[in-house]
DNA sequence: AGCTAAATCAGGGATTCCCCTAGACGCCCA
DNA sequence: TGGGCGTCTAGGGGAATCCCTGATTTAGCT
């Protein structure tokens, strides 16, 4: 496997790229972004998380291209599996989400770069370059969350953006698949970590939170 | 401007569409999706709102696809500018969020039809070339807004800029000096007026139009 | 292994929600 | 001037929730 290690640009060298998105539309843009630059190669590439470990295990890429999408309970855990099995493996988190939030959560997880697609395409490129030109060790570009809400662990960020959406406790245990007592420990773990007194000033903060991710109304 | 009527298929003829969508990475992979149909012809795209209706006036194309992605507010408003300048323009909405929630408030702007980005590649075709066969009548969008908070009277308008701070009923009542029972009932009202289904939903709403209002803290 | 955080859910009293009813007041209009 | 309508007020009562405490399990970290 070839890999680029620095100012090396009389030497062809290929960066081989493992792509992992459940859209099929935006791993097409994904995709075609990577592959508008010569040097880099998209060996792979799956809109199934469980397939995903076995084709980096069978390819073995030099970078992963991992988007949280909107399950990123799941894209952290596959980030985590792939830290595990593969450490060289260089991981680029992308999403739609929050950097704030998200950012610390995929680099803790294990990813090398988190990359927000508000950013565009050539952001995709520089960023598997990026990975690639540093030593492995991951250094985590510094960023500071200061971010109340980022304190919210994953589930409780799943609940505060339905609450912000306007959705009961009831709608939002159905929704999660969980009873409505778990919901309501949630509600408070979040009140509890935001500071708020009562429920309406939880599904006010929500909303305007949710307001400002852009995340609908 | 060719246009395909109903069971034409010795005659070649090609649908054009417009497309709008404020993420390169998602346009690129529509575009992709389309043209990878030789009927479809993506005539225009843009990611800016503003270029989109001299675009489409500029083109005249079949079929626009819009994409509300994340701020789905300006993307109905563009839609409304369509239909209300071309009538006979065929449109198609894309989004990644609820389709429950968002399929009737885009076909209520007068949309077509509404496309899960979820659901894939051949279901945007498949949707551009159904909205294509049928007449153009379009449906009339018989826009009944109602649900508008101008419709409050002085005292709801007050309990509902107080909710949309993150006031509890208690404290709101209070501050206004009346009984809880009355916030209540002023609730009740508001809920009612603006069709909302329960506690969270209003409070959300609040929270979402005191933002707008630029009333909050 | 031990620790910690996260996620799940139960119990139970306090509070709120939600729907119904209803009196008092003001306004418009026939 | 009487009737209709909307607003503001508020109570009754059952359902739902809020909110606090605590328990268990899983999983990631040291």
């Amino acid at each position: 496997m070839v890999r680029v290690g620095g100012r090396l640009d009389f030497v062809f060298m290929s960066i081989q790229i493992i792509l992992i998105d459940d859209h099929p539309l935006f791993r097409a843009g994904v995709a075609a972004a990577l592959r508008s630059s010569s040097d880099l190669v998209v060996c792979a590439e799956t809109g199934e998380l469980g397939e995903a470990l076995s084709l980096a295990l069978a390819h073995r890429p030099d970078v992963a291209v991992v988007d949280l999408m909107l399950q990123e309970e799941d894209g952290l855990h596959l980030v985590r599996a792939l830290r595990r099995d593969l450490p060289r493996l260089r991981i680029v988190v992308l999403s739609m989400l929050d950097e704030a939030v998200y950012a610390p959560k995929a680099l803790l997880a294990g990813a090398d770069s988190f990359v927000s697609k508000r950013q565009g395409p050539e952001a995709i490129s520089a960023a598997v370059r990026q990975v690639m030109s540093v030593t492995p060790s991951a250094s985590a570009t510094g960023i500071t969350p200061a971010n109340e809400v980022s304190s919210l662990s994953e589930r409780e960020l799943q609940v505060f953006r339905e609450l912000g959406l306007g959705r009961s406790t009831q709608e939002i245990a159905a929704a999660l698949n969980v009873s409505v007592k778990t919901v309501e420990s949630h509600r408070e773990s979040i009140k509890l970590k935001l500071s708020l007194p009562h429920a309406n000033a939880l599904v006010a903060r929500a909303a305007n939170w949710v307001r400002t991710q852009g995340l609908a109304r």
